[in-house]
DNA sequence: TTGAAATGGTACTTTTCAGTACCATAGACT
DNA sequence: AGTCTATGGTACTGAAAAGTACCATTTCAA
């Protein structure tokens, strides 16, 4: 009945020990996040996952222990992948306002997929029975890519590149100021935004921002 | 089935002839708020509703048509209300930077209410069934707040306060910006943000953002 | 006062769905 | 090969809840 106690042994517990009970689960979550972004948690039943996913009753509940377990995993593993891998090798080469452009446009270009947003709704939505979706979600998500900033902005001043009055506040700041409102507008407007648009978006913000937050000799 | 095609007659139609008719159709929005709000819309049922609102089954569907209905009625109304009054007459007699530090303070201080959070959520989670009311909610929400900044910047720019590159742009970002990363955290931790830390981020944000948005002379 | 309309309350229908039980079967391990 | 565990598949149970029907009761207008 409630998301936080998952007495049942087998939960989370991704000791699928064989390859086919591996390969199962796979189809399953695969099959389920499909349908959880489509149609939300609470229309997607169960007959569903296994319509798609092919398999048993039996085996999600052996392996995902009900339905929120099910929930879980699917967002446990979904998170790993939220952002992906951003290219930060080569920013120092950069100059820094094309680093941040980069970095800008690799993060929002990726948050306003249609699936990242459905994923971010299924995530709101749920996250109100269950605090740790929401947790999960912030840690793989903005608190990933703000650390990563954080570290390319000590590094850039390190280099001389750069001079901030406070780079974790910095770091804080940037990716929402990049965002602006565009989010919004991905999730209520079936608003496209083409690439253009977005990197001419991205330019201005990092044009204010970088003006507002450099410290001025 | 659809949340589209309201075919009955009744539906949305405010035209509750009585005053019994008014005051119970107040009582079951306010109820079916308060539930949506606490369970979402998917685990309130209306027995819950008539529970706690009072009547019955039968004055509901005359008056919304459906549960969904329900839904519409009540983001409808309350979208009237997310923002409140904001306090836009003395800002043209301030400095820029209080005037900022004003309206965002007072935006933001309303946006992370735990009540808007849900209502937040609420939104989010239904508008991919109902995209009506997501564009009702950036309506009244987003959009009208920056409409207000836009308004202002325009007058401050009159005034010769101020000089902005391009008052449009700097009203989609400036909100965006003094909210940060504050929203999220009010919705994945439970983290209170007290008033002192509150003023103390707005004001940073602000100084940033006049610092970058300004035209130099 | 009287009659029509709206409302309350209750019981019912029907559907959907989570979770369980059970048996047959396919894979894996010795 | 032979055993044993995991899995597929099916049927079932019980509960929850949307929507309907119906009658009693209250409200309102003439």
């Amino acid at each position: 009945m409630s998301f936080t106690d998952n007495t049942a042994a087998v939960v989370s517990d991704n000791t699928a020990p064989t390859k086919r009970g591996e390969s199962r689960a796979q189809a399953v979550l695969e099959a389920a996040l499909e349908l959880f972004l489509e149609l939300g948690f609470a229309n997607t039943s169960l007959d569903k996952v296994i319509e798609k996913a092919g398999g048993s009753r039996r085996t999600i509940y052996q392996m995902f222990g009900s339905k929120e377990g099910l929930l879980q995993a699917v967002v446990k593993e979904s998170c790993d992948s939220i952002l992906g891998q951003l290219e930060t090798d080569k920013l120092l080469d950069m100059p820094p306002r094309d680093a941040l452009i980069s970095l800008a446009e690799q993060f929002i270009s990726r948050l306003i997929t249609p699936r990242r947003i459905a994923f971010y709704r299924l995530v709101v939505a749920e996250s109100t029975h269950a605090p740790e979706l929401g947790r999960q979600f912030m840690a793989a998500g903005p608190e990933r890519a703000q650390a990563i900033l954080c570290n390319y902005f000590r590094a850039a001043m390190a280099a001389g590149q750069l001079q901030l009055d406070n780079p974790e506040i910095s770091a804080r700041q940037f990716f929402e100021f990049a965002r602006g409102d565009l989010h919004f507008h991905a999730m209520f407007d079936n608003h496209y935004v083409d690439g253009a648009t977005l990197r001419k978006h991205i330019e201005i913000a990092v044009d204010v921002f970088l003006r507002g937050a450099e410290v001025r000799n």
